[in-house]
DNA sequence: ATTATTTCCTGCCATAAAGCAGTTTTTTAC
DNA sequence: GTAAAAAACTGCTTTATGGCAGGAAATAAT
């Protein structure tokens, strides 16, 4: 794989960065991991040793739930942080679990190593905080929303939200969740996702093959929870 | 009022890093805010010109909701920050509101101000960072508990955080919010948050002089959510 | 202290959401 | 390609939550 220098990935953190020549030790440290689908990779609870990075393939992440119900709190893709804090804050565990949604490549740093540049190079401290900070609004937003919109509501809000941050070919999106999944980032049941989908469908405000899905159409699915829909961010 | 470096926040992140001279200069732009019970200071959607702390008092953290109902992101109290990355982020605009709970005190950082130290003491950008990592990992807990949790377990888990965040005093909370602040924080209407006290009074769990409430048998309350709580910070 | 106003409370009814059971379709493994 | 397994779907029933309306209590104003 190239290396953070020539790295692909431009929105990612590390490689804004990777001209300053005070990360050129930091970045020798760096270590590749092969994830195939399905594969967890990190597991709430167990010890925080260093964060990862998804440098090719598609992340979800994950807070255990009661019965087999999960919260996904996050997807990452390309060049997006996994592993908040990884070890490195107050806490020296993992507060979320993660797992591939496909084959994916990711990047390892160890929270040394990371401790030790983010001390010494201020702006990439800067990027890391304003990464976080909105994250955190992005996750305040997600508050409002769950407590406050209803099922379908927020069933039609993921369906955008995947659009927007995986993009379509072809009336499909680029991203292959289960009822399931979309249940647990939605907040509600798998038979609850399946049967507001299946009305999308019949008015044809939904594509659909197999189990993929598509939005046909954004602006009247836009338009059923605009009411809830302030600012640019939410 | 005191200056930062004598200041009795001992968690404030700017207190914390005083003693560092090239603080100095910053330091003497601060403002102090004097703001009454009740007093709105920061409007969802204005242009963010600043970061708050509160010296002393209470204050509370809203989004915006449709009809009247909107959503308590958060509670500051003294030390704590208030309107997240306040402009020198990627959004020039505040995503909260912030209204005070009792007569408080507030101290005013620019972002011009902020952004100069910020990028100039890696320390207190670091703090900032674990700062809002610390917060984001508390905003997915509470995404997971909106999502997961029946409605009195929601106003259970909200009694027993201000009873750990504020504290009590002969068996009342320290802190007086109306009954639908309880509901805009779990995420539900007024009657159902009275309906749910109601009983919790007659159970015997919970202690209630006018409107002021205070949490009595703390571990049979904590045993009823116990089937949500797997990690330290949740 | 008295009145006005706000907040709190309760019962009733409507509705939304969840749970269950059984069927069909799609995906995976051989 | 076929069999097995997993995922998707549907109708029906139960439960949880919300909304309304009217009254009681507490707080604030005069």
């Amino acid at each position: 794989m190239a290396d953070c220098i020539t790295c692909k990935n431009k929105n990612c953190l590390i490689n804004k960065n990777s001209s300053d020549p005070r990360l050129a030790d930091f970045l020798k440290n760096k270590h590749t991991i092969k994830c195939k689908k399905s594969q967890q990779f990190i597991m709430e609870g167990t010890p925080a040793h260093g964060l990862f990075f998804a440098y090719e393939g598609k992340v979800k992440v994950v807070k255990t739930g009661v019965n087999d119900r999960e919260q996904i709190v996050r997807f990452a893709k390309d060049g997006e942080i996994i592993g908040h804090r990884g070890g490195f804050g107050s806490s020296k565990y993992y507060s979320i679990s993660a797992q591939a949604l496909e084959d994916s490549t990711l990047c390892y740093f160890s929270k040394e190593d990371l401790k030790n540049i983010l001390l010494n190079i201020p702006k990439l401290t800067f990027d890391f905080m304003l990464f976080y900070a909105d994250e955190l609004s992005e996750s305040e937003t997600r508050v409002r929303k769950l407590a406050q919109m209803s099922v379908k509501e927020r069933v039609i809000d993921t369906l955008l939200f995947m659009d927007k941050k995986f993009g379509s070919t072809d009336q499909l999106l680029n991203i292959s969740l289960s009822r399931k999944d979309y249940a647990d980032y939605s907040g509600t049941t798998e038979e609850q996702v399946i049967r507001i989908l299946s009305t999308l469908k019949k008015e044809g405000l939904l594509n659909a093959k197999g189990r993929k899905l598509g939005v046909l159409d954004f602006e009247t699915l836009q338009n059923e929870i605009s009411k809830h829909t302030f600012s640019p961010n939410s």
